[in-house]
DNA sequence: CTGAAAGCGCTTACAG
DNA sequence: CTGAAAGCGCTTACAG
């Protein structure tokens, strides 16, 4: 199927290209006569503009780029269904990358979007990126871009993240109230933002309630995986009898600590206590169901991408735009993990 | 940041823009010399060739259009995760849309994808999709298209599939053998081809094994979803207590069923064995752990966007394409679910 | 080996 | 209210 252009309603109307494009972009200075047979000629025909040649005029693409870590993920896939959704809304595509927790693989992506002309980028960091001089360039490129969740402190943009910290602190919390009295602490890699901030959190929950910090309690995630949660909970086991209580780092190795100590025998939360971090729907149908700390996935896509449209707006307008950093709040969800 | 042309390039070199593009395309007939001035200088200033203006010239966009019903699914994710990863080895970026099982945001999104200039659309049908229409008009349009999953028959075009049919055939013919003499059947909605064949499976292993078939042992979802699961499983102990197998149409449907019958004491296997499909993550980590098909959405992912990438290619050199199917394999994973 | 010119299909400043 | 013309930044057939 030949594709029609504005030239061909042009000629079988006897009118300029001009004319028809401004009877299509609604501009104010073409007669409602005019306007009417444009409009209906190009139902007739099923006229869609070529975007290729919008775009080379317009300058924009009405597309973004998107980057996580990976999207077989509950609480990425989550965000990814927000931001795709929304975006279609507002007449905005998305093109999807993974970093697969690489950042040589993060540069390459943010070099494609950049050359693909994306109006703005949105992503979340992968555990390993160190450098940033990728994000400097989507900076410097003059494309809006929003960080969300796995997130730098040294990059001067838009952001929308959970308070890690206090959301860390909640989480051990909990355990305390619920009377652990050693609580372990399986957290994520040493370099993302979020896993320190949540260590960060455990540790001030102990100091507050007078429990005491104990190194050899904290046991160090590279994967963040079913299977990490599962071994370290046998190492705490065999190790440190006398825990009580444990935090991990995400709902994935609760679950795997839940699997293990379900396996020997050790009843939870009797004998330990376990509350994951996320949410996934997972941890509602696991036995015990594990407690945790809601992460507003959808909540975070659709603010990232409400953040990102209006700094594109703002661009677009020349008007100045003040970043912004959004906190959305997150709780504890109590399940029998925890208590009975 | 402003960006740097051809023209900008040429002119700091004292050549015409038309060398310096054939320098860039690997042209032939430029002088090595020439060519290597070029490449520094394009080094140099960094320069990244507008992709507006190619896609206007070449009339293709290095973009594929992905529609699938929802992206919060772990088997679709694992597609997702296939096709954007071996897309972009291939220069390829992906859009995604999610239609979320509706027939009318599916149209829309064809549309658009078209609009978009895709150079091929992937895709996967909602299941309550019955008009074709949008497909034929893909078609028309000569944009590639590639159906997998969840696929139409009544459309001439290259499709990725399980034999859903003897999948279905296998998981029932499992529970036969593992002693199961009344077996309930919680199927799909009543559209979708594979759910269609997943219950002539069912049937047909009833029959092959002397059987008998029993309309009121068949459980329709509208959803497919965990909370079905497990209310189908309630009307199916209260009222049909000597089903002892159940054959679900997908594992969240299963495990909704494992958790209805844990939480009234019904021991699984022993008094009920549950099979699911699909192999989602979750079903190894529920106890008891979910016995399942394999569905490999990585490789259908992969097969796909092979099939597409060659029509692609194919189009742009103007020989023949003959569509094909592929038919992936399937196997039972026999866990705890079915047998001790 | 090099380059002038046409053209992809639009939008928009400008003239009438 | 209408339209001729320029131009977005490339690629490519063609001439030399």
């Amino acid at each position: 199927m030949k594709e029609v252009t504005l030239k061909e309603i042009a000629i079988e109307l006897g009118i300029s290209i001009t004319t028809v494009s401004k009877a299509l972009n609604n501009y104010s200075d073409v007669s409602p006569k005019t306007k009417a047979a444009v409009l209906k000629l190009v139902e007739q025909l099923n006229y869609k503009p070529n975007s290729f040649a919008v775009n080379l005029r317009t300058k924009e693409s009405k597309t973004i780029g998107l980057i996580i870590p990976e999207i077989v993920h509950h609480f990425f896939s989550n965000i990814v269904n927000a931001i795709i959704e929304k975006a279609e809304k507002k007449g905005y595509l998305v093109i999807i990358l993974q970093s697969n927790e690489s950042e040589k693989l993060e540069k390459k992506q943010i070099d494609l979007l950049i050359s693909k002309r994306v109006d703005g980028i949105l992503m979340s960091l992968s555990n390993n990126t160190k450098n940033l001089d990728h994000l400097r360039k989507v900076i410097d490129h003059n494309i809006p871009l929003v960080l969300f969740d796995k997130i730098s402190k040294l990059i001067d943009c838009s952001k929308v993240i959970i308070n890690d910290r206090s959301a860390g602190y909640d989480a051990t919390e909990h355990l305390i109230k619920s009377g652990c009295k050693k609580i372990a602490h399986i957290r994520g890699p040493l370099n993302p933002q979020n896993s320190i901030d949540r260590f960060l959190g455990y540790k001030k929950a102990l100091t507050d309630y007078n429990l005491p910090f104990n190194n050899s309690l904290i046991f160090t995630c590279e994967k963040v995986s079913f299977e990490e949660g599962y071994n370290f909970a046998k190492k705490i086991y065999t190790e440190h009898k006398d825990v009580d209580g444990i935090f991990a780092i995400t709902d994935l190795v609760g679950i795997g600590a839940v699997a293990y100590f379900n396996e020997v025998g050790i009843k939870i939360p009797q004998q330990i206590a376990i509350i994951g971090f996320s949410n996934w729907f997972m941890s509602t149908v696991i036995s015990p169901s594990l407690s945790t700390i809601d992460q507003p996935g959808f909540e975070m896509g659709k603010n990232a991408l409400k953040l990102l449209l209006k700094e594109i707006k703002a661009q677009k307008k020349e008007r100045e735009f003040k970043y912004k950093t959004i906190v959305l709040p997150t709780h504890v969800i109590k399940r029998n993990s925890t208590s009975n």
